[in-house]
RNA sequence: GGGCGGGUAGCUUAGCUUGGCUGGAGCACCCGGCUGAUAACCGGGAGGCCGCAGGUUCAAAUCCUGCCUCGCCCA
């Protein structure tokens, strides 16, 4: 092996830049799973991102996840596959192109031709590709988009048709109809999400309505805010469990009457009682109470008389019982249009209403309905339908409402909830598997699975899978008018019936083994039954979110090639997205794994928050509040930016996304990264220093060594074992409090002056070589979250990548040996040498004045760190004594804990007590077991001691732990001032302000400067051997020293009121 | 309206499982120290109705109940 090059400075930018350049050049991902080809398979499935879209601060978050774990399994040994993947079909990359093209309907799209429109899209897919690209290379999302799976290529469309035949073949796959958002102007229904932006705030005709009883002199009132389904008026639903009222007018209204109906005097009404006041406008007696069971099963007469068939319903126009009757608004009473309303129609399903349509695909009234509405668009029916219910005195009251109601949010035409044919997968046929499957997830965090997740399958509904749109996996199943079906399965049983069909007599287009199979192509060919009636394509394409569903397989285009990665390699092991996916991907991916393999789909999912601005809302381009991973890419680098997103919160929790956070790692974590590797690097270079070469057993190298090493253990097995449980926030968070804290911090600038020695000697060596593996197990620990310096680090240190190294947590004697009393001591050190500062601040005491000597009481035997003390505490001299009490006194301190448990509710007076006895001989009656306060007695286990210092000495006591055993430790500073003292004092000083001035002047360390000083009056004398140090450290070759004020042009500086003058030549 | 999660210093957060020393840290701010040590480091200071209100307990940030509020998902 080579011996380091000397490291630059830290340019974040350029480093990674050309990292991504050596990666490439080198093929160091491919060569990584080259590398573990025999190495037990992880595998991973990558969520398709669509492409049509510009990758976000959010998916450089999601593909830090999931690039860690896969580089982290990697560096274990396993073969982690990562097949890139393209979500490519949907509504979205519709609505692009329509917007693009301004085709704002389907008939407008059918106009412009169904094969150029999917052309269209198909082209628009691709639009971001390249965005994408260079922000996964730029992150280091090292996955394989040179092979991806495409969800709009023949093979996915063709696994997943084959798909959907299993279903088909199991009889989970129905047709019925499902009441959706739907606007007529554009022949659309829409998506929650497309709901969602455009909902208005309007003002509209609310009507009650009078419902005749059959064969009683009454009516039942309801309410309804869309006049327009009156027509289709089939049922009324009651609560039964509701108290209704039957009331009879008993006088004319008041004058506050506004708009149309009413009601004569005499007649008769039912409504709950808990909205009489809020509806009845009239005086009334009340004639009967009853409960709404009371009701269910009369007949009333219909609006409408002939607008809808009643078939073979039974309870058409009769009272049905619903649960989710309310009194919260309206009469109590539900008016109930089976194909207008989601619970309507499950409803009308449930007690058999007739299934019947009074408005067409195109918004108006069907023909029949009535003479005065046939043909015309609902939303301008109100006022007639108002007139009509008046005029034939079943009209009560109208009245205006306000509220949000979901808008085209192209046209602004308000949307109609329109039942339409659907096709369904019986998802509540395998509900008891879903939940046993779900069961079997690992979940991070559990609380998605169980809860959010587990609560949501437990009210599994049918997966309504079928769009009535362009672009995507058409449905492949050929329907006859007379209701016989066939479900396509494969590119080859399609050329099959085709050819079947074709000789029947049938002309299809030609059908060739690479048929696109998308629409219109599809829609083209005619098949044949089993019967011999004509078959066509029901002309739905799939839920984009099927496709992505089936991606487990049909990225490899199972079961038509690659047999071998269902059965090795299913199920997944990891997968990785935001919670939103819950109901999406990390479902659909299950649903699918279940009705078809019968099967869980992953062992693990981790489900990631939402990403937030840093005040917590949101991102959204609409506010503008959106990052651009690039910002910060561009700035401090990726490796700061997927640090701080991981360091930052749990993965599962919300992440308030802040700019200035990625500053402070790249200020902290990397840049004191990167400073141990130029210190341990530059000189390593210079000394031609070999890691392979005289190395120094671990048991023979100095204490701080064996500190540092032993931490570096510790921290790198708590590391995996929080990488584990998923905690990589604080994994990470430990991991950079070892780097800045114990090994930049202590550890190197304990050690800088090892390594200034020209000569080589053991200590310089034992230096080196802790350096060079403390700094190589960090590489590796920091690799799968921030892959780039750690490479460019351990690649110089030890010649080949950190991303094919072996994680170092698998065998124990991988890692360097862990002696936790080194640490606990060590630990005590740095808490010692804190105090020191600690009581020097107090005691008025400049640091760069030493003391003469220092004293520890107490404790473990610390003498091989007294030099390291000395030093720190700048103290001449320190030694271990045992007399407390010729510096300090005890303190009682109750220990609360011990004693609630023993004293309950007289604690108060105990701790009363125990503050005003006398220490000295309330401690000796406690350690002789005789001490009672309060009536209760006081045992060692109830009290902590603590040492306060005696008025003379500057002294603090600190708390240390050891064994389980607290002991007190203090330390006392002797804080006379003698000559040779303030002569060390001042050395000191000049030193600093003459090495401050070679940094200013930019000198090289090794450069030797010309100096004087001149000593002012009232400064103590400078002894011969402090001048001689002081030559020593400032390089100064040629040193005069003299009294009185210094030269015009010379620097000067105070000292306890004392001037300085120096000049550095 | 339902489910899930969050609310701790100006900001970012730890602690909550298993109740008990004075609620811990980082950023920013102020004072001081240290430095051939880096956008670094150390000491000190200021800054907290631990979302609100009840309850359990000798004792609640922590456990229980209700509410407020924010976010997500669903209606």
């Amino acid at each position: 092996m080579v011996a380091p090059k000397a490291a630059g400075e830290y340019d974040s930018v350029k480093l990674e830049e050309s990292m991504m350049k050596r990666w490439k050049e080198e093929q160091t991902f491919a060569r990584s799973i080259e590398y573990r080809s025999d190495g037990e398979p992880f595998i991973f499935l990558e969520g398709p991102p669509t492409a049509n879209g510009r990758p976000g601060i959010h998916h450089v978050v999601a593909r830090t996840y999931k690039d860690l774990v896969c580089r982290w399994k990697t560096m274990e040994g396993h073969l982690v596959e990562r097949k890139g993947g393209w979500d490519t079909h949907g509504l979205p990359v519709e609505i692009e192109v329509q917007k693009r093209l301004d085709l704002m309907s389907n008939d407008a799209i059918l106009e412009f031709g169904m094969d150029k429109f999917n052309e269209e899209c198909k082209k628009s897919v691709w639009t971001y590709e390249d965005a994408w690209r260079k922000m996964s290379e730029r992150m280091a999302f090292w996955v394989d988009l040179d092979n991806p799976y495409v969800t709009l290529h023949n093979d996915f469309i063709e696994s997943s048709w084959w798909a959907l035949k299993q279903m088909f073949e199991k009889d989970l796959l129905y047709r019925g109809y499902k009441v959706l958002p739907y606007c007529p102007q554009t022949g659309t229904s829409y998506s929650s999400h497309e709901v969602a932006l455009g909902y208005k705030e309007v003002e509209e005709p609310s009507v009650y309505v009078k419902f005749k009883l059959e064969n009683e002199d009454a009516s039942i009132l309801a309410w309804t805010t869309t006049p327009w389904t009156l027509p289709g008026n089939v049922g009324l639903a009651v609560g039964p469990e509701v108290t209704y009222c039957r009331v009879r007018i008993s006088d004319p209204p008041g004058k506050n009457w506004e708009g149309r109906g009413g009601a004569e005097i005499g007649e008769e009404l039912i409504v709950a009682k808990d909205l009489l006041k809020e509806v009845m406008r009239h005086k009334m007696e009340v004639i009967s109470e009853f409960p709404g069971s009371e009701l269910v099963g009369k007949a009333y007469e219909p609006l409408f008389p002939n607008a809808v068939e009643r078939g073979e319903s039974k309870t058409a126009w009769t009272v049905v019982p619903a649960d989710f009757v309310t009194t919260s608004d309206g009469t109590g009473v539900v008016h109930t249009a089976v194909m207008y309303g989601e619970d309507d129609y499950n409803l009308g399903r449930e007690v058999g209403f007739p299934e019947v349509h009074t408005v067409g695909m195109d918004g108006a009234f069907v023909q029949g309905v009535h003479s005065e509405l046939d043909g015309k668009y609902v939303k301008d029916c109100d006022d007639i339908i108002i007139n009509l219910l008046t005029d034939s005195n079943k009209l009560y009251r109208e009245k205006m409402y306000l509220h949000d109601y979901p808008h085209c949010w192209r046209t602004g035409h308000p949307l109609l909830y329109y039942g339409m044919e659907s096709w369904f997968v019986r998802m509540t046929a395998v509900k008891e598997k879903l939940l046993e499957f779900n069961d079997k997830v690992e979940w991070a965090p559990d609380w998605v699975g169980e809860g959010r997740f587990g609560e949501w399958l437990r009210n599994v509904k049918d997966w309504a899978i079928s769009r009535e749109r362009f672009w995507g996996t058409p449905l492949p199943v050929w329907r006859s008018e007379d209701g016989d079906m066939k479900c396509i399965g494969s590119i080859e049983e399609l050329q099959r019936e085709v050819e079947k069909a074709n000789s029947a007599g049938i002309e299809n287009p030609v059908c060739p083994d690479d048929v696109d199979l998308h629409r219109p192509i599809v829609d083209d060919f005619v098949l044949i039954s089993e019967s011999g009636s004509l078959m066509k394509r029901e002309p739905f394409v799939m839920d984009c979110w099927f496709d992505s569903g089936c991606a487990f397989f049909a990225q490899w285009h199972y079961p038509f090639e690659n047999e071998d990665k269902i059965t090795d390699a299913f199920p997944i092991d990891y997968i990785c997205e935001g919670v939103d996916q819950t109901r999406g991907w990390f479902y659909t991916l299950l649903a699918v794994s279940t009705t078809v393999f019968d099967s869980i789909c992953y062992k693990r999912c981790l489900s990631l928050g939402l990403i937030l601005d840093k005040d917590g809302k949101k991102m959204s381009k609409s506010k503008g509040n959106v990052v651009d991973p690039w910002d910060h890419f561009n700035k401090e680098g990726a490796d700061s930016s997927r640090w701080y997103m991981v360091t930052a919160g749990a993965p599962w929790n919300p992440l308030k996304f802040d700019p200035d956070g990625v500053r402070e790692t790249y200020a902290k974590f990397f840049l004191t990264l990167w400073n141990i590797y130029k210190f341990h690097a530059d000189y390593a270079a210079l000394d031609g220093f070999d890691p392979d070469e005289n190395s120094i057993p671990v048991d023979k190298r100095p204490e701080l060594d064996r500190w540092i090493l032993s931490r570096a253990s510790t921290v790198a097995k708590q590391y995996h074992n929080q990488f584990v449980n998923w905690d990589f926030h604080k994994a990470c968070r430990d991991l950079e409090d070892f780097v800045i804290n114990d090994f930049s911090n202590w550890y190197v600038r304990r050690s800088r002056r090892r390594l200034w020695d020209d000569a080589t000697n053991d200590d310089k060596r034992a230096c080196q070589h802790t350096l060079h593996e403390v700094l190589s197990l960090v590489c590796k620990l920091t690799a799968p979250v921030a892959p780039f310096m750690v490479d460019e680090i351990y690649s110089n240190l030890n010649g080949d990548s950190v991303h094919l190294s072996n994680w170092p947590i698998q065998e124990d004697d991988a890692l360097p040996p862990q002696d936790f009393i080194l640490e606990s001591k060590m630990e005590l050190v740095r808490s010692l040498a804190e105090t020191g500062r600690r009581i020097r601040v107090k005691a008025k005491r400049r640091q760069r004045l030493p003391c003469n000597e220092g004293w520890i009481v107490g404790g473990p035997n610390l003498d091989v760190f007294h030099e390291i003390l000395a030093e720190e505490l700048n103290v001449e001299k320190i030694s271990t004594v045992n007399d407390l009490d010729k510096f300090q006194q005890i303190e009682l301190s109750p220990n609360r804990k011990m004693l609630g448990k023993k004293c309950r509710q007289d604690l108060p007076s105990v701790l009363e007590a125990i503050s005003t006895a006398d220490p000295e001989s309330t401690w000796q009656e406690i350690q002789a077991g005789t001490c009672k306060l309060a009536g209760y007695e006081i045992t060692v286990e109830d009290i902590e001691l603590r040492r306060v210092e005696k008025s003379g000495f500057a002294a603090e006591t600190i708390n240390f732990s050891e064994n389980d055993e607290d002991l007190d430790v203090s330390l006392v500073l002797d804080m006379q001032i003698s000559p040779e003292l303030a002569s060390k004092g001042l050395a000191r000083d000049i030193i600093r302000r003459i090495q401050q001035k070679r940094k200013d002047l930019g000198l090289d360390i090794e450069e030797n400067i010309e100096l004087t000083v001149w000593l002012g009056e009232g400064n103590p004398e400078l002894l011969d051997n402090d001048w001689r140090h002081l030559q020593n450290e400032t390089r100064a070759g040629v040193a005069t020293i003299k009294s009185g004020e210094g030269l015009e042009n010379s620097d000067e500086f105070e000292v306890d009121d004392c001037k300085i003058y120096f000049k550095v030549n």
